[in-house]
DNA sequence: TCTATATGCAATTCACCAAGGCCGAAGAAT
DNA sequence: ATTCTTCGGCCTTGGTGAATTGCATATAGA
Protein backbone atom coordinates (compact mmCIF):
# COMPACT_ATOMS: atom_id res chain seq x y z
CA UNK A 1 0.00 0.00 0.00
CA UNK A 2 0.85 3.55 -0.62
CA UNK A 3 -0.98 6.81 0.79
CA UNK A 4 -2.47 8.25 -2.07
CA UNK A 5 -2.48 12.36 -2.58
CA UNK A 6 -5.75 12.26 -1.92
CA UNK A 7 -5.62 11.13 1.58
CA UNK A 8 -2.62 13.19 2.26
CA UNK A 9 -4.62 16.47 1.05
CA UNK A 10 -7.77 14.99 2.78
CA UNK A 11 -6.08 14.77 6.28
CA UNK A 12 -4.24 17.68 5.93
CA UNK A 13 -7.11 20.08 4.85
CA UNK A 14 -9.63 18.19 7.55
CA UNK A 15 -7.04 19.00 10.91
CA UNK A 16 -6.88 22.61 9.17
CA UNK A 17 -10.48 22.40 9.91
CA UNK A 18 -10.11 20.78 13.27
CA UNK A 19 -7.43 23.17 14.06
CA UNK A 20 -9.76 26.32 13.63
CA UNK A 21 -12.36 24.95 15.39
CA UNK A 22 -15.88 23.40 15.04
CA UNK A 23 -17.68 26.38 13.64
CA UNK A 24 -15.24 27.88 11.94
CA UNK A 25 -16.45 28.39 7.99
CA UNK A 26 -13.21 28.38 6.17
CA UNK A 27 -12.99 28.84 2.23
CA UNK A 28 -11.34 26.20 -0.04
CA UNK A 29 -8.90 28.95 -0.98
CA UNK A 30 -7.82 29.79 2.14
CA UNK A 31 -6.83 25.87 3.54
CA UNK A 32 -5.10 25.61 -0.12
CA UNK A 33 -3.07 28.51 0.47
CA UNK A 34 -2.26 27.50 3.46
CA UNK A 35 -1.63 23.45 3.10
CA UNK A 36 0.09 24.35 -0.40
CA UNK A 37 -2.94 22.12 -1.75
CA UNK A 38 -4.37 22.32 -5.22
CA UNK A 39 -7.33 23.99 -5.11
CA UNK A 40 -9.42 22.05 -7.27
CA UNK A 41 -8.49 18.66 -5.81
CA UNK A 42 -9.30 19.57 -2.44
CA UNK A 43 -12.55 20.90 -3.76
CA UNK A 44 -13.54 17.01 -5.11
CA UNK A 45 -11.81 15.22 -1.90
CA UNK A 46 -14.14 17.53 0.08
CA UNK A 47 -16.83 16.85 -1.61
CA UNK A 48 -16.60 12.84 -0.56
CA UNK A 49 -16.40 14.01 2.75
CA UNK A 50 -19.41 15.91 2.49
CA UNK A 51 -21.44 13.22 1.48
CA UNK A 52 -19.79 11.28 4.21
CA UNK A 53 -21.21 13.58 7.20
CA UNK A 54 -17.47 14.60 7.95
CA UNK A 55 -18.07 18.22 6.69
CA UNK A 56 -20.75 20.19 5.94
CA UNK A 57 -20.68 23.13 2.97
CA UNK A 58 -21.57 26.45 3.11
CA UNK A 59 -22.82 27.87 0.09
CA UNK A 60 -22.20 31.49 -1.37
CA UNK A 61 -20.57 34.39 0.27
CA UNK A 62 -18.54 34.21 3.10
CA UNK A 63 -19.17 30.08 2.55
CA UNK A 64 -16.83 27.52 2.87
CA UNK A 65 -16.60 24.41 4.96
CA UNK A 66 -16.86 23.09 8.67
CA UNK A 67 -16.85 19.90 10.44
CA UNK A 68 -20.37 18.63 11.09
CA UNK A 69 -18.85 16.76 14.26
CA UNK A 70 -16.66 17.91 16.90
CA UNK A 71 -12.81 17.10 16.66
CA UNK A 72 -13.13 14.76 19.20
CA UNK A 73 -15.75 12.44 17.58
CA UNK A 74 -13.86 11.85 13.91
CA UNK A 75 -11.61 9.56 14.13
CA UNK A 76 -8.89 9.20 11.58
CA UNK A 77 -10.00 6.20 9.86
CA UNK A 78 -13.23 8.00 9.50
CA UNK A 79 -11.56 10.67 7.62
CA UNK A 80 -9.55 7.85 5.22
CA UNK A 81 -12.53 6.15 4.69
CA UNK A 82 -14.56 8.30 3.77
CA UNK A 83 -11.47 9.62 1.20
CA UNK A 84 -11.07 6.05 -0.58
CA UNK A 85 -12.78 3.62 0.89
CA UNK A 86 -12.40 0.80 3.24
CA UNK A 87 -9.22 0.17 3.27
CA UNK A 88 -8.02 -3.68 2.35
CA UNK A 89 -4.62 -5.15 1.77
CA UNK A 90 -6.00 -7.87 -0.86
CA UNK A 91 -9.80 -8.16 -2.32
CA UNK A 92 -9.60 -11.18 -0.62
CA UNK A 93 -10.37 -10.40 2.99
CA UNK A 94 -13.58 -8.05 2.46
CA UNK A 95 -14.76 -10.87 -0.35
CA UNK A 96 -13.48 -14.49 0.33
CA UNK A 97 -15.33 -15.64 -2.42
CA UNK A 98 -12.87 -13.55 -5.07
CA UNK A 99 -10.19 -16.17 -4.26
CA UNK A 100 -10.71 -19.97 -4.78
CA UNK A 101 -7.63 -20.85 -2.36
CA UNK A 102 -9.29 -18.98 0.40
CA UNK A 103 -10.75 -21.28 2.68
CA UNK A 104 -7.60 -22.88 3.16
CA UNK A 105 -5.39 -20.06 3.13
CA UNK A 106 -2.47 -19.28 5.80
CA UNK A 107 -1.81 -16.42 3.92
CA UNK A 108 -4.92 -14.78 4.45
CA UNK A 109 -5.53 -15.37 8.22
CA UNK A 110 -1.91 -13.24 8.43
CA UNK A 111 -2.64 -10.59 6.52
CA UNK A 112 -6.24 -10.15 8.35
CA UNK A 113 -4.35 -10.00 11.90
CA UNK A 114 -1.89 -7.55 9.69
CA UNK A 115 -4.50 -5.06 8.85
CA UNK A 116 -6.90 -5.14 11.60
CA UNK A 117 -3.39 -4.08 13.76
CA UNK A 118 -2.72 -1.13 11.44
CA UNK A 119 -6.46 0.10 11.49
CA UNK A 120 -6.54 0.23 15.02
CA UNK A 121 -3.73 2.64 15.12
CA UNK A 122 -6.05 4.87 12.75
CA UNK A 123 -9.06 3.98 15.08
CA UNK A 124 -7.65 5.06 18.34
CA UNK A 125 -7.15 8.71 17.59
CA UNK A 126 -9.54 11.70 16.83
CA UNK A 127 -8.40 14.83 15.02
CA UNK A 128 -8.75 15.87 18.73
CA UNK A 129 -5.84 14.54 19.58
CA UNK A 130 -3.69 15.07 16.08
CA UNK A 131 -4.09 18.80 16.61
CA UNK A 132 -3.00 18.66 20.09
CA UNK A 133 -0.15 16.83 19.10
CA UNK A 134 0.77 19.05 16.04
CA UNK A 135 0.64 22.20 18.80
CA UNK A 136 2.87 20.51 21.46
CA UNK A 137 5.18 19.96 18.63
CA UNK A 138 5.37 23.11 17.57
CA UNK A 139 5.39 24.93 21.11
CA UNK A 140 7.10 28.65 20.86
CA UNK A 141 9.69 28.07 23.15
CA UNK A 142 9.89 24.30 24.61
CA UNK A 143 12.95 24.49 26.43
CA UNK A 144 11.98 27.01 29.48
CA UNK A 145 8.50 25.44 30.44
CA UNK A 146 9.80 26.73 34.44
CA UNK A 147 11.96 29.22 34.41
CA UNK B 1 -1.91 0.14 0.57
CA UNK B 2 -2.80 -2.93 -1.91
CA UNK B 3 -0.84 -6.29 -2.18
CA UNK B 4 0.32 -6.55 -5.37
CA UNK B 5 0.07 -9.26 -8.12
CA UNK B 6 3.88 -9.74 -7.50
CA UNK B 7 3.61 -9.68 -4.05
CA UNK B 8 0.61 -12.48 -3.83
CA UNK B 9 2.13 -14.59 -6.17
CA UNK B 10 6.08 -14.72 -4.73
CA UNK B 11 4.49 -15.93 -1.55
CA UNK B 12 2.86 -18.41 -3.21
CA UNK B 13 5.39 -19.59 -5.00
CA UNK B 14 8.29 -19.41 -1.89
CA UNK B 15 5.32 -21.13 0.15
CA UNK B 16 5.46 -24.02 -2.19
CA UNK B 17 8.93 -24.47 -2.21
CA UNK B 18 8.95 -24.53 1.87
CA UNK B 19 6.25 -26.96 1.58
CA UNK B 20 8.03 -29.35 -0.04
CA UNK B 21 11.24 -28.62 2.06
CA UNK B 22 14.77 -26.90 1.97
CA UNK B 23 16.47 -28.75 -0.81
CA UNK B 24 13.67 -30.22 -3.33
CA UNK B 25 14.09 -28.65 -6.65
CA UNK B 26 10.94 -27.38 -8.25
CA UNK B 27 11.04 -25.95 -11.62
CA UNK B 28 8.86 -23.53 -12.01
CA UNK B 29 6.37 -24.75 -14.27
CA UNK B 30 5.29 -26.97 -11.76
CA UNK B 31 4.70 -24.00 -9.50
CA UNK B 32 3.14 -22.37 -12.28
CA UNK B 33 0.77 -24.75 -12.54
CA UNK B 34 -0.08 -26.13 -8.98
CA UNK B 35 -0.47 -22.50 -7.91
CA UNK B 36 -2.35 -21.70 -11.19
CA UNK B 37 0.31 -18.38 -11.70
CA UNK B 38 2.00 -17.12 -15.03
CA UNK B 39 5.03 -18.74 -15.53
CA UNK B 40 7.04 -15.74 -17.02
CA UNK B 41 5.79 -13.43 -14.26
CA UNK B 42 6.53 -15.65 -11.46
CA UNK B 43 9.97 -16.28 -13.40
CA UNK B 44 10.56 -12.31 -12.68
CA UNK B 45 9.92 -12.84 -9.23
CA UNK B 46 12.07 -15.58 -8.38
CA UNK B 47 14.75 -13.71 -9.46
CA UNK B 48 14.46 -11.04 -7.32
CA UNK B 49 14.21 -13.58 -4.50
CA UNK B 50 16.88 -15.33 -5.61
CA UNK B 51 19.56 -12.18 -6.23
CA UNK B 52 18.62 -11.71 -2.46
CA UNK B 53 19.48 -14.96 -0.99
CA UNK B 54 16.31 -16.27 -0.27
CA UNK B 55 15.88 -18.77 -3.20
CA UNK B 56 18.93 -20.67 -4.98
CA UNK B 57 18.21 -21.42 -9.14
CA UNK B 58 19.33 -24.42 -10.69
CA UNK B 59 19.69 -24.35 -14.71
CA UNK B 60 19.52 -26.78 -16.78
CA UNK B 61 17.75 -30.43 -16.68
CA UNK B 62 16.05 -31.30 -13.79
CA UNK B 63 16.61 -27.71 -12.37
CA UNK B 64 14.32 -25.25 -10.65
CA UNK B 65 14.53 -23.54 -6.96
CA UNK B 66 14.95 -24.72 -3.41
CA UNK B 67 15.33 -22.08 -0.31
CA UNK B 68 18.38 -21.13 0.52
CA UNK B 69 18.01 -21.29 3.75
CA UNK B 70 15.89 -23.44 6.28
CA UNK B 71 11.92 -21.87 6.04
CA UNK B 72 11.95 -20.98 9.32
CA UNK B 73 14.68 -19.00 9.45
CA UNK B 74 12.67 -16.83 6.69
CA UNK B 75 10.05 -14.16 7.79
CA UNK B 76 7.24 -13.08 6.07
CA UNK B 77 8.35 -9.94 5.76
CA UNK B 78 11.73 -10.98 4.18
CA UNK B 79 10.02 -12.57 0.68
CA UNK B 80 7.80 -9.39 0.83
CA UNK B 81 10.84 -6.66 0.95
CA UNK B 82 13.01 -8.55 -1.72
CA UNK B 83 9.90 -8.57 -4.04
CA UNK B 84 9.12 -5.17 -4.00
CA UNK B 85 11.37 -3.24 -1.59
CA UNK B 86 10.82 -1.74 1.66
CA UNK B 87 7.06 -1.32 2.41
CA UNK B 88 6.31 2.83 3.20
CA UNK B 89 2.97 4.71 4.11
CA UNK B 90 4.52 7.20 3.04
CA UNK B 91 7.80 8.34 1.15
CA UNK B 92 8.29 11.07 4.22
CA UNK B 93 8.82 7.91 6.62
CA UNK B 94 11.84 6.85 5.00
CA UNK B 95 13.03 10.24 3.85
CA UNK B 96 11.59 13.07 5.84
CA UNK B 97 13.09 15.62 3.80
CA UNK B 98 10.89 14.74 0.93
CA UNK B 99 8.36 16.99 2.81
CA UNK B 100 8.98 20.60 3.91
CA UNK B 101 6.40 20.10 7.24
CA UNK B 102 7.61 16.85 8.28
CA UNK B 103 9.70 18.48 11.23
CA UNK B 104 6.19 19.60 12.58
CA UNK B 105 4.22 16.75 11.51
CA UNK B 106 1.59 14.74 13.65
CA UNK B 107 0.18 12.54 10.89
CA UNK B 108 3.81 11.59 10.51
CA UNK B 109 4.07 10.19 13.96
CA UNK B 110 0.41 8.35 13.71
CA UNK B 111 2.01 6.89 10.61
CA UNK B 112 4.95 5.86 11.91
CA UNK B 113 3.89 3.84 14.84
CA UNK B 114 1.16 2.40 12.41
CA UNK B 115 3.68 1.14 9.92
CA UNK B 116 5.32 -0.48 13.00
CA UNK B 117 2.64 -2.46 14.14
CA UNK B 118 1.08 -3.91 10.68
CA UNK B 119 5.35 -4.80 10.05
CA UNK B 120 5.51 -6.22 13.45
CA UNK B 121 3.02 -9.08 12.21
CA UNK B 122 5.22 -10.26 9.06
CA UNK B 123 8.68 -10.16 11.11
CA UNK B 124 7.10 -12.53 13.77
CA UNK B 125 5.79 -15.22 11.04
CA UNK B 126 8.20 -17.18 9.31
CA UNK B 127 7.52 -19.49 6.42
CA UNK B 128 7.80 -22.67 8.35
CA UNK B 129 4.60 -21.16 10.85
CA UNK B 130 2.90 -20.59 7.64
CA UNK B 131 3.15 -24.06 6.15
CA UNK B 132 2.24 -25.18 9.48
CA UNK B 133 -1.38 -23.06 9.77
CA UNK B 134 -1.74 -24.22 5.89
CA UNK B 135 -1.63 -27.97 6.95
CA UNK B 136 -3.54 -27.47 10.05
CA UNK B 137 -6.17 -26.04 7.95
CA UNK B 138 -6.64 -28.80 5.18
CA UNK B 139 -6.24 -31.59 7.41
CA UNK B 140 -7.91 -34.77 5.95
CA UNK B 141 -10.08 -35.05 8.56
CA UNK B 142 -10.25 -33.06 11.57
CA UNK B 143 -13.33 -34.22 13.66
CA UNK B 144 -10.99 -37.38 14.39
CA UNK B 145 -8.03 -36.49 15.82
CA UNK B 146 -8.07 -39.69 18.64
CA UNK B 147 -10.68 -42.27 17.63
C1' DT C 1 24.79 -33.08 -29.09
C1' DC C 2 20.21 -32.21 -27.67
C1' DT C 3 16.99 -30.56 -24.53
C1' DA C 4 15.09 -28.58 -20.39
C1' DT C 5 15.56 -24.97 -17.59
C1' DA C 6 16.72 -20.29 -15.90
C1' DT C 7 18.30 -15.24 -17.26
C1' DG C 8 17.88 -10.84 -19.31
C1' DC C 9 15.84 -7.30 -21.87
C1' DA C 10 12.11 -5.23 -24.40
C1' DA C 11 7.49 -4.15 -25.39
C1' DT C 12 2.67 -4.02 -24.62
C1' DT C 13 -1.57 -3.29 -22.47
C1' DC C 14 -4.39 -1.45 -19.01
C1' DA C 15 -5.96 0.89 -14.93
C1' DC C 16 -5.86 4.49 -11.98
C1' DC C 17 -3.84 8.60 -9.81
C1' DA C 18 -3.34 13.54 -10.07
C1' DA C 19 -4.70 17.63 -11.84
C1' DG C 20 -7.17 21.13 -14.32
C1' DG C 21 -11.23 23.36 -17.02
C1' DC C 22 -15.93 24.65 -17.65
C1' DC C 23 -20.33 25.75 -16.45
C1' DG C 24 -24.17 25.47 -13.42
C1' DA C 25 -26.39 25.86 -8.67
C1' DA C 26 -26.90 27.94 -4.33
C1' DG C 27 -26.80 31.54 -1.16
C1' DA C 28 -25.35 35.98 1.10
C1' DA C 29 -25.00 40.94 0.58
C1' DT C 30 -26.69 44.95 -1.51
C1' DA D 1 -33.78 41.52 -8.25
C1' DT D 2 -29.05 41.71 -9.09
C1' DT D 3 -24.52 40.56 -8.29
C1' DC D 4 -20.79 38.34 -6.54
C1' DT D 5 -18.79 34.49 -4.19
C1' DT D 6 -18.30 29.95 -3.26
C1' DC D 7 -19.37 25.06 -3.75
C1' DG D 8 -21.06 21.03 -7.12
C1' DG D 9 -20.80 17.99 -11.01
C1' DC D 10 -18.90 16.45 -15.26
C1' DC D 11 -15.46 15.69 -18.49
C1' DT D 12 -10.60 15.68 -20.23
C1' DT D 13 -5.79 15.23 -19.97
C1' DG D 14 -1.20 13.48 -18.81
C1' DG D 15 1.60 10.47 -16.31
C1' DT D 16 3.01 6.46 -13.80
C1' DG D 17 3.28 1.87 -12.58
C1' DA D 18 1.21 -2.83 -12.49
C1' DA D 19 0.69 -7.06 -14.99
C1' DT D 20 1.76 -9.57 -18.55
C1' DT D 21 3.99 -11.62 -22.83
C1' DG D 22 7.86 -12.51 -26.25
C1' DC D 23 12.33 -13.58 -27.75
C1' DA D 24 17.07 -14.44 -27.70
C1' DT D 25 20.85 -16.22 -24.68
C1' DA D 26 23.30 -18.92 -21.10
C1' DT D 27 23.85 -23.15 -18.54
C1' DA D 28 23.89 -27.81 -17.29
C1' DG D 29 22.19 -32.57 -17.26
C1' DA D 30 21.11 -36.87 -20.20
S1 LIG E 1 -4.21 -16.98 -2.09
FE1 LIG E 1 -4.84 -16.49 0.01
S2 LIG E 1 -4.05 -14.40 0.36
FE2 LIG E 1 -3.98 -14.75 -1.85
S3 LIG E 1 -5.92 -13.90 -2.61
FE3 LIG E 1 -6.27 -16.10 -2.23
S4 LIG E 1 -7.05 -16.21 -0.14
FE4 LIG E 1 -6.14 -14.16 -0.38
S1 LIG F 1 2.44 16.38 5.64
FE1 LIG F 1 3.17 15.00 7.25
S2 LIG F 1 2.37 12.97 6.67
FE2 LIG F 1 2.15 14.29 4.86
S3 LIG F 1 4.05 13.90 3.68
FE3 LIG F 1 4.45 15.70 4.99
S4 LIG F 1 5.36 14.84 6.85
FE4 LIG F 1 4.40 13.12 5.77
Amino acid sequence: MQFTKAEEYGMQGVLHLADKGKDVVTPLSEISEARDIPEKFLAKIFQSLSRSGILRSHRGVRGGFTLAKPPGEITVKDVLEAIQGPYHLTKCIPDPDSCPRSDSCAMRELLVTAEERLLEVFVKHTLEDVVHMERSMSAPSPEKPNP
